[in-house]
Order: structure tokens, then C-alpha cells, then sequence
DNA sequence: CTGAAAGCGCTTACAG
DNA sequence: CTGAAAGCGCTTACAG
């Protein structure tokens, strides 16, 4: 009743070849403590030199606890949820874990969370803005499953936390600009209430800081994240007597929606105003003149947040300290910054 | 040696309901053709019974063929991705098919894509505006995989299409224009080598030749689905002796863009000038003012392409005709319409 | 057209 | 700390 003719390497051929049982190849890849040194390093060294893999389907038949981890979303990201599907879709295949998808929002509770972490889910990654939702902190910070949140300024006890140094890439930002000559450059707020907001703020304040006395705080307006508050922003900056001659918004939206004011005062962009983003979302490339702005790899960063969580849950006798991963960004240059025009007259 | 306690019923559970063997079980529930018709049904029935449903891991392990179903992606509908992806791994994870993703662009040859089709695929789906491709044509009209087109106007032998009536759809978002009281309505053209285009502008022209005699020919522009082309294609619009109290471009990017040339124009969108699009794209509602759009259920859209993918993929012996699913669409009216103003003056 | 039985590659209770 | 062995729930070659 020969089948298929045996062309992958099993927990057997590791067992033969590390001179153990199969029973402790299978201890050593689940982490069982259990184990001597001596012989776990053993058959570490025949499943490094096999290069083993083990069969997904066969543990799960066998009685493995499958692992479900689970991906939050909510509205506001909904363009920055491909990219994220995009990365865990990929690496979830990668590690043998199934995706789930589930959708919350603001007013969550956490007992309803926690009840679904509790039993069904095995591990959860957590993109902004949910990342800093009042009953996700809570949820997070009782450590009873793997958690990664993504792009959170927060430290949050007992969860991974990866994401871009937004306060140097808005240093960046601000320092491209300077170096374009601009120096009376406005800045829109992101919302007070995400955690990335501060971060962006002070680096631009802290590239300001280096060419300028003191920074004009009615270049500063406060904006929530959305097209309508960049436009408002945008409005009122450029009305002022003493105009800026570029705009860093926190975000693309609002960076699009400056656009649309300096339009509707006739500004041309980047001739008369230069204006930048931030997240390089959608937007920023079909919006005219396309935005320059920052990229965070979004996808690779949902990624290596699924393998740190599949690697956090198989790691059950390890280290369980909370990592603590930078990624890194660019800066998209594209036509919305220009050197800085003449006075513009208006 | 007990472990856990049987809970789910299996496929012995079924043979023994039915009177039959687990082989032939197995055979009733994977399609094979050579099981007599009263023994099927009997099984069938029993399955039915019990809700019986084959446990994955153990088919796999049985050496069942894993299903892998690749989503095709490319750049332009990277807003799109994310519900496309949404409904993709929901589905999937039901139907016990692991979803790859991959990207391609209009460049793709045939020879490379049938290949991943033949030995790592069994099934594809596609989304536009991949389904407009001529790789992808000739690739799915070989009908050698299961595959789904999504949102295609053309007609494929051999592919199963889902798609939303952009014919009535179109002709709806022009009536409801006409109720508002407009008559001057421009139409901006989708991209021509896209086949949704052709169906939107029929709509148009169909509700337009129930209240006009002729449609006026300067009142239609050819946009090709970008922001850009619909800012340009408005401007010219609006420039006319006699312009538009209305627009309707044919995706919400060029209709955000339409906003953004009437807005230079000084004019007020929707007081002066209306604007509808197509596709409730992220843009649509972040845009000031929101637009008015027809959404697409996309990620429905998916979920059903992935099972329909499945079933074929299963139906080994069964029929292998086509389906042609319709999909419902909506209209969302958010803030970018209004009944027509007084004549603008400029 | 159908059944008996081996085998897929693991995990884990049991017994040292 | 380790091994022998049963069992997870299917599929399929073989033998009628």
C-alpha cells in the first residue's frame, strides 16, 4: 500500500538521526521543559541539520492547540487595513496559524474582548488607532495571551510593541523642508487623543528648535486626523497676515485637505505653498500634486508582529518579556514641496 | 490512553448512520463518480443527520490536495485591497483553503501566471482592474482552474464572474440627479481599457434619454479613473459657456478630483455645482464634502468568490458551467449633492 | 460499486 | 528525563 514515496523529513528522521525517540523530538519543538540540555541540544542540531519542518496538519489532527491570532480593525485605518492583511495573510501561512479578522470599535468593552482572548483567540495584534483604546490597554496589559500592538506610542506592560521612530521621521520631515529653505512652516496636530500625535509634534518642534528662536505657536493648529480638520487647520493658517510657506500635517488626510484650502485661496501647491504628509496612505498618490510624506511599511511590520506572536505562543517555558521593535521608514518625495516662493502676494 | 472525548462527529460516525464504510463515505464527500446513486444518497442523508463536517488537518494528513486560492492584487485598487482581503480570509478559513495573495501588474506574461496557476494555485480569483488584463484573459479562458472575476463587464468562457449591475447602478445615481431637479449633467468616462466604464456610461446615457432629447456631447469627458484626469476633466467641464449643474464621474477619485476644480473655481460644492462618483472608496468619505457615491458590497464580493472557487474546485465530476453572480449595490448619499443652484455667476 | 486496512506525521498519557 | 505505543480523522491502493 505504498503511497506517495517519502520526500519531507519527519519528526522520525530527526528522532534517527539525533538517536531519541520521536516523543522527544516532539517535547523539544513544543518547548516542553522537560527536557535534558544535553538531548534538547541534540535534536536541536539534527533539526537544524535536516532542516525540519513540522507538518502542520499532523499536529493539529494529533491534538496541537491550533493557533488563532487575531487582527482588530476598526473604520479609520480601512485604508491601511490592505497593507496589514496583505503582511499577516502572507506570514500567517508562514507560521501555521490561522487569521482572524474582527472588527471594533471605540466603544468596546473589555470584558467582551477578553472573553473572546480567553477562548478564542490564541493571540492578537493591535494596529492604531485601537491601540490606544481604553479597554485595549486594559486587555493587554493582563498579559494572558501574546499581544502586539502596532505603531503605539504607549508602553504597555506586557505587550510587544513595534513601530516607526515617528518623532525622528517627523524631525526629518521638518529638516527637509528646512533644507528646501523654507523656515516659517506650520505644523497640524494630529489627534490628541492617538499616541503618535505627540511624537510626530515633537520632532517637528525639535528640528524647528535648530534654526529658529523660538517656534511662532500660531503656526501651530491643533487637527484630529480627518480631511475636514486639515482644511479647517489649513484655512486659518493661511489666512494669517504673516503666512507659512509650508505645511507638515500629521497625516495625509489633512495634508490633503490643506491642499483644498490653499486651492480655494488660490494658492498653488507646491509653487506658493509647500505641503507634506505623513502614513504615504492612498491619498497621498492620487491627490494632486501627490503628496510627499512618510512610509511605514505597514505590511512587513503585520508581518513580524504575526511571527512574534506565533513565536511568544510556542515559546510557553520561555522568556516572556515584552519586545520592543523599530521599523523603518522613508520618506516618499513627490511634487507638493518646492522651495519656498516669494512673499505670495494675496 | 483516552484522550479528550469524542465531541465532533466524523466520517466513521456517518458510515455507521448510513450503513456503509468510511471509504465509501469518503468517497460521497470527495466527489467520486464511481459510488452507486442510492448508496450517495443514503450517505448523503446521514451527513446531513449528523451535520457531519470533514476535520481538515486529518484530510491533509490523508494526503488530501490542499487548495490554495491566490488573489491576484495590483497598485491601483490598493484602497480596495483591504475589504477584498477582509472577505477573502473570512471565507477561506471556513472553506478550509489557504488564501495567498500576489501581486502582478499589467505587464504580467501569460507564460508565468499559468504557470503558478498549474503547479501552485487551484483556483484564482481577480479583482479589478486585473480582470481587464490580456495575460489574465487568455490564462482563465484555458478553464484549467477554478476562477473567479470580479466587477468584469466582459464575458470569459470558462470563468465564473461576480459583479455588481454598473448599468443600473449608474442609470440610478442619473435619476436620482434628475429628481433633484438637474438636467445639465456632465458624465466623466472611466478609464477606456477598463470594462466597468463602458456599463457606467451606458446608464448615464439610458437615464438621460428619458428628460433630454439629446445628450449634450460637451457635457461627457474621458477620465481614466485617476484623481488628475477627473480634476482636469471637470475644469474643462466648468469652463464651458453653458456648464453643468451637476457631474457624475465614474469613480470617486475623479470625482474628489472634480471637487478640487470646482473648488479653484471658486465654486461651492454642493450649493453650486453637485458631484457624484462610483465605488465608496476610502476617499469618498474623507473628502469635504463627502460624496455621494454607489458601494460595491467588495468583501461579500470575495467571500463568495472564495467559495465558489471551492465548490468547484470540489465538484470534481459535477458540472462545470459558469456562474454569473449579481451582486446588490447600494447608493450612499452623503453631502456632495444638491438641488441645482441659480444659474452661477462668474 | 464497495470494504478492510495501512498509513499520513504528529502528540501525549502512561510507565518507567 | 525518556520511550513505546495508541490514537487523532481522514484517503486511497488493493482486492474483491
Amino acid at each position: 500500500m505504498q503511497k506517495r514515496q517519502r520526500k519531507v523529513v519527519t519528526l522520525v528522521d530527526v528522532a534517527q538521526a539525533a538517536g531519541v525517540s520521536s516523543a522527544t523530538v516532539s517535547r523539544v519543538i513544543n518547548g516542553h521543559s522537560q527536557v535534558r540540555d544535553a538531548t534538547r541540544s541534540r535534536v536541536n542540531a539534527a533539526i537544524e541539520r535536516l532542516d525540519f519542518s513540522p507538518n502542520l496538519a499532523a499536529r493539529m489532527l494529533a491534538g496541537a492547540k491550533e493557533m488563532r491570532i487575531c487582527l482588530l480593525y476598526t473604520n479609520p485605518s480601512s485604508s491601511y487595513l490592505g497593507e496589514l492583511l496583505l503582511g499577516a495573510v502572507t506570514a500567517s501561512s508562514e507560521v501555521g496559524a490561522s487569521l482572524v479578522v474582527e472588527y471594533v470599535e471605540e466603544g468596546v468593552s473589555t470584558h467582551y474582548l477578553r472573553d473572546k482572548l480567553l477562548n478564542q483567540w490564541d493571540g492578537i495584534i493591535v494596529p492604531p488607532p485601537i491601540c490606544d483604546f481604553n479597554s485595549i490597554q486594559e486587555l493587554v496589559s493582563d498579559g494572558s495571551k501574546p499581544s502586539v500592538l502596532l505603531s503605539s506610542s504607549m508602553e504597555v506592560r506586557r505587550a510587544h510593541v513595534m513601530r516607526i521612530d515617528d518623532f525622528l521621521a517627523a524631525r526629518q520631515v521638518t529638516e527637509m523642508l528646512i533644507a528646501k529653505g523654507h523656515r516659517e512652516i506650520a505644523f497640524i496636530k494630529g489627534h490628541p487623543r492617538q499616541s503618535v500625535s505627540e511624537s510626530r509634534y515633537n520632532g517637528y518642534i525639535e528640528a524647528m528648535s535648530q534654526v529658529v528662536e523660538n517656534v511662532r505657536p500660531d503656526l501651530i493648529e491643533q487637527g484630529f486626523f480627518t480631511y475636514r480638520s486639515g482644511m479647517d487647520a489649513a484655512a486659518k493658517l493661511l489666512a494669517q497676515s504673516d503666512p507659512p510657506s509650508a505645511i507638515f500635517a500629521s497625516n495625509d488626510d489633512m495634508a490633503a485637505g490643506a491642499i483644498a484650502a490653499a486651492n480655494k485661496l488660490g494658492l498653488s501647491v507646491p509653487k506658493e505653498l509647500s505641503v507634506v504628509g505623513f502614513d504615504d496612505s492612498p491619498m497621498a498618490n492620487s491627490v494632486w500634486p501627490p503628496l510627499t510624506t512618510v512610509r511605514q511599511p505597514v505590511a512587513e511590520m503585520a508581518a513580524e508582529a504575526v511571527r512574534i506572536v506565533r513565536a511568544d505562543f510556542d515559546n510557553v517555558g520561555g522568556s516572556k518579556q515584552p519586545l520592543n521593535v523599530d521599523m523603518d521608514h522613508f520618506i516618499v518625495e513627490r511634487e507638493s514641496v518646492a522651495a519656498p516662493h516669494l512673499r505670495p502676494q494675496r
